[in-house]
DNA sequence: AACTCTCGCAACCGCCCCTCG
DNA sequence: TCGAGGGGCGGTTGCGAGAGT
């Protein structure tokens, strides 16, 4: 027999939340901080699942998520890293500071997978033959180069600044950008996303102080925990890394450091490092 | 105006991993 | 060492809105 449900399936509603259930819902969180789901729903009254609590949470009332409006830039990014990383949601996320893995994974499925179909059909259709191995390669390189430019870009501090997290989502004229669609939710969490406290309701939270670290850090956690759990390359040691990232100074995971390594200035590590994520990627895609 | 179709997205489901006793 | 429970993740579904006929 498999798991048994992780709540009682009688009485639980389903669907749609209401204003009032976000409400206390993020009431609730403010109060204790995310985390032990299990209990919500009966210290809550929510007539929820804890998944379905959590999952309101992280995709939709969590403070600093941006939805919807993808920019050109963010786009390519996601193209990219999906093509490395294959559909590991959660860590491409991690890449996109404000996205979930929920709305890069909608995003994907209804605008990004067609429009590559779409230039695939294109490119057979043009009677170009099925590249080579060594074709591939190439190909293969083309991309990562393009991905590192654009990781580049987006952890780039000296260029535009990086895009404010902001609550506050019943202001301003791109409103429809942003989560929450209750203004008085909006604004209680405004008047919390400074915590004062440390500990796990900081989480997501803190890290509007500084996009940069943000990135680097939720990056870090993401993709050695979940990206990288079945491939030693891309999570080198996901409990070192963490230990560092307490300490402060979050490292890059493997496939970060490679991407941002300069060819020119350290060749033979960059060289190495390649070849051992171009092996794995070969022995992901036997031929 | 009414109906049908298509699309986008929020939410659910089930599996897996990690932690803890 | 093992099993149970909690949480995370990716795949899928269902519904509402808008477009098309």
């Amino acid at each position: 027999m498999g798991r048994p449900p992780c709540c009682d399936k009688e009485g639980v509603k389903k669907g749609p939340w209401t204003p009032e259930e976000d409400i206390i819902l993020v009431s609730y969180v403010q109060e204790h901080g995310p985390g032990n789901w299990r209990a919500v729903p009966a210290r809550t009254g929510l007539l929820r699942c804890s998944k379905s609590c959590r999952l309101r949470w992280t995709n939709y009332l969590r403070p600093g998520i941006r939805r919807g409006g993808f920019s050109d830039h963010e786009e390519r990014l996601i193209v990219h890293l999906q093509a490395l990383l294959g559909n590991r949601w959660s860590a491409i996320a991690s890449y996109l500071p404000h996205r979930t893995d929920n709305d890069i994974k909608n995003f994907w499925n209804t605008h990004l997978k067609k429009k590559l179909l779409a230039a695939n059909h294109i490119v057979s259709s043009s009677s170009t033959p099925p590249p080579a191995k060594g074709d591939w390669e190439r190909k293969l390189q083309t991309d990562i180069g393009l991905a590192r430019q654009a990781l580049r870009d987006a952890l780039s501090v000296n260029g535009a600044a990086p895009p404010a997290v902001t609550v506050n989502a019943g202001g301003g004229d791109d409103s429809a950008a942003y989560a929450l669609n209750a203004r008085d939710i909006s604004m209680m969490l405004s008047g919390w996303a400074a915590p004062s406290g440390k500990g796990a309701i900081a989480d997501g939270i803190g890290a509007a102080e500084s996009a940069l670290s943000e990135v680097t850090g939720a990056a870090e956690c993401s993709a050695a925990s979940s990206a990288s759990n079945s491939n030693p390359v891309l999570a080198p040691s996901a409990s070192a890394s963490s230990k560092a990232t307490v300490a402060g100074v979050p490292p890059l995971s493997a496939i970060e450091s490679w991407l941002l390594l300069d060819d020119s200035s350290e060749p033979r590590l960059a060289l190495e490092v390649e070849e051992q994520l171009l092996d794995v990627a070969l022995r992901n895609y036997a031929f």
